[in-house]
Parts: C-alpha cells; structure tokens; sequence
DNA sequence: GTGAAAGCGCTAACAG
DNA sequence: CTGTTAGCGCTTTCAC
C-alpha cells in the first residue's frame, strides 16, 4: 500500500546512467561527489537515481576504488560502559564524514586482539585501538598491513604509531592525594586487569606518589564488577580504610562486597573508582572516581583517523587531561578527627 | 626482528595458484570449502596460501558471490548494558560459523532506525532488529529488500517476518504480584520511552491486573537513568509505596533520586526494575528485577539467522520465558504489618 | 577433479 | 565536461 514493489534485483549504475542519458562514469563522478560534472547532468543523475532507487554496491564500489569506506574499532570489553562513552563519539565523527564504523570486541583475550584486528584491517580502511593489551610486536604487525592504525588510551613506546591518550598519571595522583587528604594513612590498591597499559600507568601514579606515614598496598584485582567483588576479603585483610580501585566497575563490586559484609562505605571505608562511567553518579554512594575526556578523545581520535586516511603521516601524539571527580564514596577515616581531615581534603 | 617483511600488495588468488601449481579456481574452491578438490591439491593449496600470508579480498569475494557473510545488527540503544548482554550471545554464535557482526546503534531515534537498517543491509546477507521501534511499514520496507530480517525482543502482528521475543507479560505479572503481595496497595508504574514495544507490553501486563484494594498509577519516563532520576518527583507526588520501573536503568535512577532526598529504598519505598543488567546484583539495594533469557534468544536469534540464509521460509515464531528476581530493593510497605506482608509475599 | 572464461558493479585513467 | 576502456580479485558455470 504506497509501497513500491520491489524490484527483484537492485538497480546498478549502468541503468541509472540509461535512464538519465549518460554514461556510467558520469553517475559515478555524481554520486563519488568527484570532479566536475555540470549541473544539468548531475541534477538528471540526481533524479534517475532517486526515481529507480538506486544505492551503490558496496562491494563493488570497494573492489573498484580500493576503498571500503568503513572503519574499524577494536574494544577490550564493551560490557563496560567506559568504552561505549570513549567511541560514541567516534561512531558520531565517523558517520557524519559518511564513514561506516565497525565495532569489535576481543573479550579482552591477547589471541583475539590480533585476529580480530587484522580481520577489522580486511574489512575497514583503518582501525581504531582502544586501549590495546597486546605487545607492542603485535601492534606493529597491525601496522604493517599498510593501513592507518590509531591507538586510543595508551601510548607507546618506539613504533610511530598514532596515540591519543589521557594523561592518567596526574589524574590518579591527584586522585590518591583527595584521599590521603582525607586523612587516610593505610590504602588498597585494587590494580587492573594484568595486561592493562592503562592499570600500569594508574599503578605507577599511585606507587610514585611517596608521602610519609603513608602506606599504599597493591592487591591483585581485574576489570570488572565480579573482579572487584571478589577481591574484598584481601582488600579488608590489609586493613586498611580505603581503598582506590581500578576503575568504577571494580569499585561498584568491591561496594557491594563491603555491604554485603555490613560495612558501611564511605563510613568504614572509603572507595573510589576511574573513568567516570555513567552509573557512577547515581550508584549510591555516589562514587568519586576520574573522569576522562572522552567527548574530545573521541573527536581527536577521528580527526587524527581522517588525517590519516588523507595521508598524513603516522606517529602524532595527543595527549588530553583527566580530573577527578570527588563524590560521596570518601570521607575522612573513623579515626581521624574531623577538622584535621576536613582541612587536608581542602588543600591541593 | 622475526618478523616478515610486509608485502606491498597483499597476494591474490592467482599468485597463491601459481605457487600451488594450480588454477585460480581451484584455489577458490580449497579456500571456499567448496566441491571435490583432490587432497594433493587441498594439501598444495593451503601450503601455498600459508607461505604467502594469503587472505582473501573481502569485497572482492562479496562482488563475485553476492554475499558478505556478515549480518548487521541494530540495537536502539547500545548505552543500556541490557542490549549489549542480548546481542552477547549472536556475536560469538555468529563468529563460530564464520559470519561477521555490525552492530549498530540507532539511538532511539526512528529515522535512524530506518536508515541505519537500509544501511546495514546493504553491507550484509541479513539484519537482526533489537527490540525496534519503528512502525510496522519501515519494518516490511525493510523485510522487502530481499535479505533475511529477523526481529528480537518484539512481536509483529502481520508481517509475516521472524520473531524471538520472550513472554514478558506473564514476568512482569509476577513481578507486580510479587510487589503486591509485600502489601503494597499504590504502586507507580514508571513507563518506558514512548515508542517502544516492549514498554507497552509491560504496562498492559500490569494495567490488565485488576486487583481490588490496589492502585497502579502510570507515571512518564523513558528508558535512561536519568530518566528515571527525573521522574522522582512525579513518583513521589503519587503517594505510592512502591514505583515499578520500566527497566533496570531507570530504576536505578529512580532510587538515586529518593536516596538524595533522603529516602529509604526499600524502607521508605519499594523499586523494581527490568533486564537485570549485570549491575542490578552489585547496586545497594540489590536490584529486584526480572532476568529474561538473554542466552537463549541470542541463541535462538543465530539459529533462526542461520536457518533464514540457508533459505529457510520467514516467520517463525520463537517464545522464551522470563523470571522475577527477587532482591532486597522490595519490601513491605512501612504501614502494613510486617506478619500479613510476609504471608502475602510468600504465596503466589 | 580441474582449468578456462566470463563476469559481479563499480571506479579511474585516458582521450576527446 | 563527458564517454570509452580497462580492470579491481574473486566465484562460478561450463567444458574437459
């Protein structure tokens, strides 16, 4: 009803070209948006294509121009919201250039990172590395499939691929520094997961930041809720009475596990999260985590892929900041007297 | 270092037939599983193919054959973890058989819902529709492109298109009945965004529960926490003793909402939610929601995606079940003896 | 069981 | 500014 029966076969180009009394190669130009083409022409393009309902083959169009137009994103995990935040923008970017995204997660498993990865490379015109856990051998066999690869959320050393990454370093410093200032003098650090880049930059953060009469205790952990969740009993071994946790996901799991054991956060124990996922705001206690830039990564990583499928030249880093956000998930210790606490939290 | 020097053009059939000493053809037909190749050849082939490094042009192989082996998914909403845990299961089923997956995601908005659909299918053999929000007509104009289209998580009345939904009425009746028996006797229903299909079937669920003493008052909401967050005050101005919400999202945003006015959940007020996304079991309260069979329709959806590319005819049908889980974000209200409350709960 | 040949639908020189 | 001519790399009849 109104609707057009369907043609059996889509309508190629050939036909689009007959019924508008011209070549093939000038629909092509038209609908590439390439050269010029006289506005008579393309206007009759314009309207034979729209009256037979023509869309280009993609399959074809690539075969022929070498191009996909497509884009691939590889991500660790998408169960966590963090890394839908850091591409949404991406996705965005990509479709308003009229780029097609293709998005993959490896599960956070090295063997599927480098196959999914060179298969996204067979598909897409570039790929997109969102905190990568492989070595750094893989990332170049990456790269050396000749198409341009960005790395997201981690930076590395010697191949001159192109990074953007958030400077954690000082986020997390500034971070552990709130909760010192609070007046904690005995804190867990619940690291990431073991091939994390980004949980060894937050490990290093925290280790390097040297305060008397302060002592930061590293305890295994992962990347997510469950991770968190399961780590509390050797959290609350060490004794101590907060805790800075990966990121939110493990925060939000080492929160339940403390509840379930009656304790109260940030009453007994303060926690605090990374990154700032959308949950983090209305968990309750709302959790005091960092918050990553992710809008302007996303745009960065896209402005950086555009430039690089125009052929630029790889290696360009860009470096964003982090801040933390402090929320309800810390207070000062039971311990310690209130002002003294108050007073410290304030400075810095 | 070890490494092999990468080829400036990736090797094509022809030369892979060359080492083999065979025909392009033959290649084609040992690398594409398909009829009768002696295993001496087979044997050749796949020796030749490994040394070179060959993998087969994607667009190339699509132009040829006319399939892509690749499917396209559309989610309204990928931010919601709910979508991402359904779409979990079809990603690796898909990879077991070798097909690819591009998930997109619509955003709620049903102008994207059309054109993303039309898009994916024109990168792929089929479409797996979530849980849709279009009216029927986009949804046969997409079934009319000629490739298998299957829908996920909603019922189509005429079309006669393939569906795997599960029975959430018969859940969300229990859930209410759950609700009730605590002794709750003004109860709020939190709906979903307008236009989803799912969010009516709920609160027909509910509406159609008639149970005398007790009133259910349907209050706007949408499907995001912060749409949950900002109906709280509406919720509140019902006097109700417990709010069902649309989905576990909402919820979530429903309870932040009552605890920053320092509200009790469950003391002061009962919440349930929807989807027991992975966070449901880690917020506090614990979330009571209902689990739906997410395993079993991603399953169920790449079996019947299977079956439809295999030629199968459209419009088979698939019902699943869904279950309450009840955890500690119920409880009877504070006006009602706790004795009768229990009573009540326990039947049913 | 295997090869030769003919395109799939499009883009990209190259002439005009 | 536009048409003609070649393929892109693969699959797939069709003979042998």
């Amino acid at each position: 009803m109104g609707r057009e029966v369907s043609p059996a076969r889509r309508p190629t180009i050939r036909e689009v070209a007959k019924a508008a009394g011209v070549s093939a190669a000038t629909v092509s130009r038209v609908l590439g948006g390439s050269s010029a083409v006289s506005a008579e022409s393309t206007r009759r393009v314009r309207e034979a294509a729209g009256l037979l309902g023509y869309a280009p083959h993609v399959a074809a169009r690539s075969l022929a121009s070498g191009r996909t137009h497509v884009i691939g994103v590889l991500v660790p995990n998408l169960a966590n919201p963090y890394f839908y935040a850091l591409i949404k923008r991406v996705l965005h970017a990509a479709h308003k250039d009229s780029y097609g995204l293709i998005v993959a997660d490896s599960d956070e498993s090295l063997a599927d990172e480098r196959t999914m990865g060179l298969n996204l490379l067979r598909h897409a015109d570039g790929l997109i590395l969102c905190a990568p856990r492989c070595n750094v051998s893989t990332l170049d066999e990456l790269a050396d499939e000749g198409k341009p690869v960005l790395v997201l959320n981690r930076s590395i050393g010697r191949v001159p691929l192109t990074t953007i990454v958030a400077d954690n370093v000082t986020a997390m410093r500034e971070l552990t520094r709130h909760v010192i200032g609070l007046g904690h003098r005995r804190i867990a650090y619940l690291q990431g997961p073991p091939r994390s880049w980004q949980g060894k930059e937050r490990w290093r953060a925290v280790r390097g930041l040297r305060t008397p009469h302060v002592e930061i205790i590293p305890v295994p952990g992962g990347g997510t809720m469950d991770d968190g969740y399961r780590a509390v009993p050797e959290l609350l071994a060490t004794g101590c009475t907060a805790v800075l946790a990966h990121n939110d996901l493990t925060a939000v799991g080492v929160i339940a596990g403390l509840s379930e054991r009656g304790l109260d956060v940030p009453g007994d124990i303060s926690v605090t999260g990374y990154d700032d996922i959308p949950f983090a705001r209305f968990m309750s206690p709302p959790l005091t985590t960092v918050r990553g830039p992710n809008e302007e990564a996303g745009a960065a990583a896209w402005r950086a892929m555009a430039a690089l499928l125009d052929g630029a030249a790889p290696g360009t880093r860009t470096q964003l900041t982090a801040a933390p956000v402090i929320r309800d998930s810390t207070a000062p210790p039971k311990t310690v007297g209130r002002a003294d606490a108050a007073g410290m939290a304030e400075s810095g």
